[in-house]
RNA sequence: CGGGAUGUAGCGCAGCCUGGUAGCGCACUUGACUGGGGGUCAAGGGGUCCCGGGUUCGAAUCCCGGCAUCCCGACCA
C-alpha cells in the first residue's frame, strides 16, 4: 500500500497566520456551518453546523442520563421580580437581558426578561417541589436557547441568542452539591477530550470570574490555535444562595428545616467554535470523527459508464459502512468535478474521503484520503469496513494528540513578571505563574497584559515558598493565565 | 459606550481624485465536450451604487445630514 502526500492548494480561506479571526469567519461560512442573519447579533445555524450540535447533544445527553439526570423544559420568559431577587445575579445579568414590555398592543403589568439563564425560574419551581429530604436530590437538565444582549458578537462564540444545556440540581448537603459540581465538570472534560478531541484544563475560577450568584465556579479551558484560551464549559456550586432567595426548603432527616444546596452547569454551541479553532488549518475545517456529520464522503470517479460500474460499487460500500453505524455521504453530483469535490470536503472537514473509480475496481481497491494528515493511500476492498473503522479511531486519537502537543508547546511557566509580559506579547498560550490570591493583582495583570486567570487547575503545582508574580508577596496557588476569548 | 475604517449584483472587489451608457472575478442559468486535486468553450440572467437632502443640464462620483456593518479597546458561554 503506497502513501502519498496531498499537495497544498490555494483555498478561498484567509490563512490562519495572516488573520486568525478572518480565517475563522471564512471557515464557518464556507463550510456552511452558520451564516449571519438580518437580526443584529443573531446567527443562523445551517444544517451542517446543526448536525454537529445534534451530535454534541447526543454525546452529552447520554452522559447526563448515565449520571442520573433527566430532561425538562422551563419557560423562556422570566418575570422581572424573579430575576431581581438574588443581588449578585441581578448585578451580573441585568445589563445584558432583553426585555419584553408589551403583549400585542397592551403594556404588561410586569415586564418579562427573555432568560439569560434559568436559575431564578427553576429555583422558583424547585421551591414548590421540595418539601422533604425524600424529594432530593433533584437532577434536571434543560436543552434551551438563551439571550444575552452582548455588545460584540462572533459566530458560535458570542451571539445574542445561543443554544445550550443548563443543568440545575438541588441537594441535601453541601458535600453532595460539591460532588455534583465536580462530577459534571468531569463529564464535560471527558466529553471534550474523547468526543471533541480537545484537551482541556479543569480547575476553579477566581472570585472575579465566577458566575453571578455562585459560591464557586469551575471551568474547562481549551487552547485555540492562535494561542488564546476558550472557556468551553462551566459548573457552579451555588451553595444555598438561590435556595435562601427562592425559599427552597425541606424537612431534614433530623426534623429540622433546611435550605437545599444547588448547582448549575452548562455548555453551549460555543463548543462548535472550540472544535473549529482547536483542529482547523489553512485548508479549512478538520472535524473529529465523533462529531463529524459525515465521517466518510465517497467520491465516485465519473468515467465512461460509471453509473453502471462505479456507482453501484460505491453504494454497496456506503450501505456496508452505514450498517456499521458510520455516517457516509456519496457525492455523485455530476455538476462538479472530482477535484472540486476533494477540495470542498476537505474544506468542510470530513475526516476520511473514499475515492473509487474504474482503475480501483479493476484492482479491487479504493483510495482513502485522511483530512488530518492529508495522506492518500490505497486500500483493498477486502476488510475495507474494518480498516475504515480503525482509521476513524486513529484520526480521532491523532487529533487529540496533536492538540495536546500544541498545548504543551504553548504552555510555559514563569515567576517573573517581566518574562510573563514578554510571553504575552510574543508567542501566546497558557502561562503558569504563582499568584497571591488578591483580586487587585489579578486586575492589574489583566489591564497591563490582557491576560486573565483562566482557572486554578486541580493538579496545579504547590505554591509554597513562591511569591506572587505581580506583587511579590507569598503566593497561595499557581494560576493558569492566558488571553481569552 | 470611546478610537479607526468601510458601505457598488449572492460573495469578493474596481470605478469616485478629474461628474457624462454601472464594470471585473467567482458564483448562478442553458447546452456541448469533459471528469483520479477547485475543467473548457459558447450563449445568458441578475443593480434602490446604504438612506435622505443639496449643487448641477447631468451625481455611484462633489457637498451636508443620517443609518448600518466591520476592526481595535471596556462587559461576556
Amino acid at each position: 500500500m503506497s502513501t502519498e502526500q496531498i499537495p497544498d492548494l490555494p483555498t478561498a480561506i484567509t490563512p490562519q497566520s495572516e488573520d486568525f479571526a478572518r480565517w475563522y469567519v471564512d471557515v464557518v461560512r464556507r463550510a456552511e456551518l452558520a451564516d449571519y442573519s438580518p437580526v443584529k447579533g443573531c446567527m443562523v445555524i445551517r444544517p451542517y453546523g446543526y448536525a454537529m450540535w445534534e451530535l454534541i447533544q447526543q454525546g452529552l445527553d447520554r452522559r447526563f442520563k448515565a449520571t442520573g439526570h433527566v430532561n425538562a423544559y422551563f419557560p423562556l420568559f422570566i418575570p422581572e421580580s424573579l430575576l431581581m431577587r438574588e443581588a449578585d445575579h441581578v448585578a451580573g445579568f441585568a445589563p445584558q437581558v432583553a426585555w419584553v414590555t408589551h403583549g400585542g398592543t397592551e403594556k404588561l403589568e410586569e415586564r418579562l426578561v427573555v432568560r439569560p439563564t434559568s436559575e431564578t425560574i427553576i429555583g422558583t419551581m424547585y421551591a414548590k417541589w421540595v418539601q422533604s429530604w425524600r424529594d432530593l436530590p433533584i437532577l434536571i437538565n434543560q436543552w434551551a436557547n438563551v439571550v444575552r444582549w452582548e455588545k460584540v458578537t462572533r459566530l458560535f462564540l458570542r451571539t445574542t441568542e445561543f443554544l445550550w444545556q443548563e443543568g440545575h440540581t438541588a441537594h441535601e448537603t453541601a458535600e453532595e452539591a460539591q460532588e455534583e459540581t465536580l462530577r459534571m465538570l468531569a463529564v464535560y472534560k471527558e466529553f471534550a477530550e474523547n468526543d471533541l478531541a480537545m484537551p482541556v484544563i479543569d480547575g476553579q475560577k477566581t472570585d472575579s470570574e465566577k458566575f453571578a450568584g455562585a459560591e464557586r465556579t469551575y471551568s474547562i479551558e481549551g487552547l485555540m490555535r492562535d494561542g488564546r484560551a476558550l472557556q468551553a464549559g462551566t459548573s457552579h456550586n451555588l451553595g444555598q444562595n438561590f435556595a435562601k432567595v427562592f425559599d427552597i426548603k425541606f424537612q431534614a432527616r433530623d426534623k429540622s428545616l433546611q435550605y437545599v444546596y444547588g448547582t448549575s452547569w452548562g455548555v453551549s454551541t460555543r463548543m462548535i467554535g472550540a472544535v473549529i479553532m482547536t483542529h482547523g488549518d489553512d485548508g479549512g475545517l478538520i472535524l473529529p470523527p465523533k462529531i463529524a456529520p459525515y465521517q466518510v464522503v465517497i467520491v465516485p470517479i465519473p468515467r465512461g459508464n460509471w453509473k453502471e460500474t462505479v456507482l453501484p460499487k460505491a453504494q454497496a460500500i456506503r450501505d456496508e459502512l452505514v450498517g456499521r453505524g458510520i455516517r457516509v455521504f456519496i457525492d455523485d453530483r455530476e455538476s462538479q468535478t472530482p477535484g472540486w469535490k476533494f477540495n470542498e470536503w476537505e474544506l468542510r472537514g470530513v475526516p476520511l474521503r473514499l475515492e473509487i473509480g474504474p482503475k480501483d475496481i479493476e484492482k479491487s481497491q479504493v483510495v482513502l484520503a485522511r483530512r488530518d494528515t492529508r495522506e492518500k493511500s490505497s486500500a483493498s476492498m477486502d476488510g475495507l469496513v474494518a480498516h475504515i473503522e480503525s482509521l476513524l479511531a486513529t484520526i480521532q486519537r491523532a487529533l487529540y494528540e496533536r492538540a495536546l502537543q500544541f498545548r504543551t508547546e504553548h504552555t510555559s511557566s514563569t515567576d517573573s513578571y517581566d518574562e510573563f509580559k514578554a510571553i504575552m506579547e510574543g508567542r501566546p498560550g497558557f502561562v503558569v505563574s504563582p499568584w497571591c490570591g488578591s483580586p487587585a493583582c489579578e486586575a492589574a495583570i489583566k489591564t497591563e497584559t490582557q491576560a486573565t486567570i483562566r482557572n486554578i487547575p486541580f493538579d496545579s503545582p504547590p505554591a509554597a515558598g513562591k511569591n506572587c508574580l505581580k506583587c511579590g508577596s507569598p503566593a497561595t496557588v499557581h494560576a493558569w493565565f492566558a488571553k481569552a476569548y
